[in-house]
DNA sequence: AAGATTTGCAACCGCCTTTCG
DNA sequence: CCGAAAGGCGGTTGCAAATCT
């Protein structure tokens, strides 16, 4: 019964690759074709298990296979495809003409998945992660300085993603309200918040709130996040908002505020009424139009006409049609503007029934 | 300059599925 | 149909190179 017994294991040699050895497989595998892998190592005068010599040439002789940095058309592709499939490999390969599924395994867990945990997005799945991000900034700065970062700020950053966080800033603003000492115990630390410069903001939450100033009229003006290491861009419903701002969020909500480094001008409820009902995650003025949809958050993927599941599913591995190659640009960038880009790529998009009043 | 630490990647390990006798 | 080996895959390791202190 059964097949006849693998290879001999006595005796085969584990471990790097000579340029010999590779030379007898390649030479081996050109002229015969890879075949049966079993008897290849010994038919090629190889001292070395199949399998060993399966994995070195799916892995790293093969001719078509593209050496070198990833492309961000491929890193992006990979990001995709992660989200949907996890940790299918060769799946994901199977995308990546000249990839091999070590490779880019090896690329995820090395670059991307680092560069994911860096800005806050857990990498199995892809959505922020808050145990990532810096809150103590957030929770210092709303401790010490209720006039300078309030409720709104917390909300701009990630409260809409996460009732945890909405219980979390109701609890400082009650701590707030039942021992305004608290406050008056942290002047100093206030007044290095004041100064920016003093102020050691995080890498992954430099917030700067700006423009304390603006008269109360302005009071339902929408801030617009414009940048930052986290995913930011949360949709805001104004009339929600608004209704947040009159509610329970007893603190001023800043006119005009901003984590980025450039003033954006204030929207009004009008305005936002009449644009789609979320606040444009916009990481750099270098990214052009053609990366807007890629800034949309995954579960919209399905709708996606460059890249569904279905598409995925349905196409045989072997056709290595690239996926939408809307960021050839990028090619060769730095780390930190691909870290940059990567940041930014999600942006969420809420149900118009989204009540605030729900997570509280 | 030297040792420590981090990074990148080829290769191995072990499990699961497929194939074959 | 059954059992065993091949094939395939994802996780992990080990080591050399690069970077930091």
């Amino acid at each position: 019964m059964g097949r006849a017994p693998c290879c001999d294991k006595n005796g085969l040699k584990k471990g790097p690759w000579t340029p010999e050895e590779d030379l007898k497989l390649i030479n081996y595998i050109q002229t015969h074709g890879p075949g049966n892998w079993r008897t290849l190592p010994k038919n090629a005068g190889l001292q070395r298990c199949g399998k060993s010599c399966r994995l070195r040439w799916t892995n790293y002789l093969r001719p078509d296979i593209k050496r070198g940095r990833f492309s961000f058309e491929e890193e992006e592709t990979i990001i995709q495809l992660h989200s949907i499939l996890g940790n299918k490999w060769s799946a994901i390969a199977g995308r990546l003409p000249g990839r091999t599924d070590n490779e880019i395994k090896n690329y995820w867990n090395t670059h991307i998945r680092k560069r994911l945990l860096r800005n806050g997005i857990d990498p199995v799945t892809h959505t922020p992660r808050l145990d990532l991000l810096d809150l103590s900034s957030l929770l210092s700065s709303s401790l010490c300085n209720p006039s300078l970062v309030n409720m709104a700020n917390l909300l701009k950053t990630q409260a809409l993603l996460s009732p945890e966080l909405l219980r979390l800033a109701s609890t400082i603003l009650s701590l707030k309200n039942e021992n305004p000492d608290l406050l008056s115990q942290n002047n100093l630390q206030e007044n290095q918040i004041s100064d920016p410069n003093a102020f050691p903001m995080s890498q992954s939450n430099q917030f700067q709130v700006q423009a304390q100033s603006q008269s109360q009229s302005q009071a339902q003006q929408i801030p617009v996040c414009t940048t930052s290491s986290i995913p930011c861009g949360a949709p805001v419903d104004p009339a929600q908002l608004g209704q947040a701002n009159e509610g329970d969020f007893t603190s001023n909500l800043p006119n005009n505020f901003s984590c980025s480094n450039t003033i954006v001008p204030p929207m009004t409820s009008q305005d936002l009424v009449s644009q789609p009902h979320y606040i444009q995650c916009n990481s750099s003025p270098a990214i052009p139009a053609s990366m807007e949809k890629l800034c949309h958050f995954q579960p919209n993927i399905g709708d996606d006409q460059n890249f569904g599941f279905d598409s995925i599913m349905s196409t045989p591995l072997s056709s290595s049609t690239p996926l939408n190659s809307s960021s050839t640009f990028m090619n060769g960038c730095s780390e930190e503007e691909r870290e940059s880009y990567c940041s930014n790529f999600l942006k969420f998009e809420l149900p118009e029934s989204f009540d605030i009043n729900d997570f509280m």
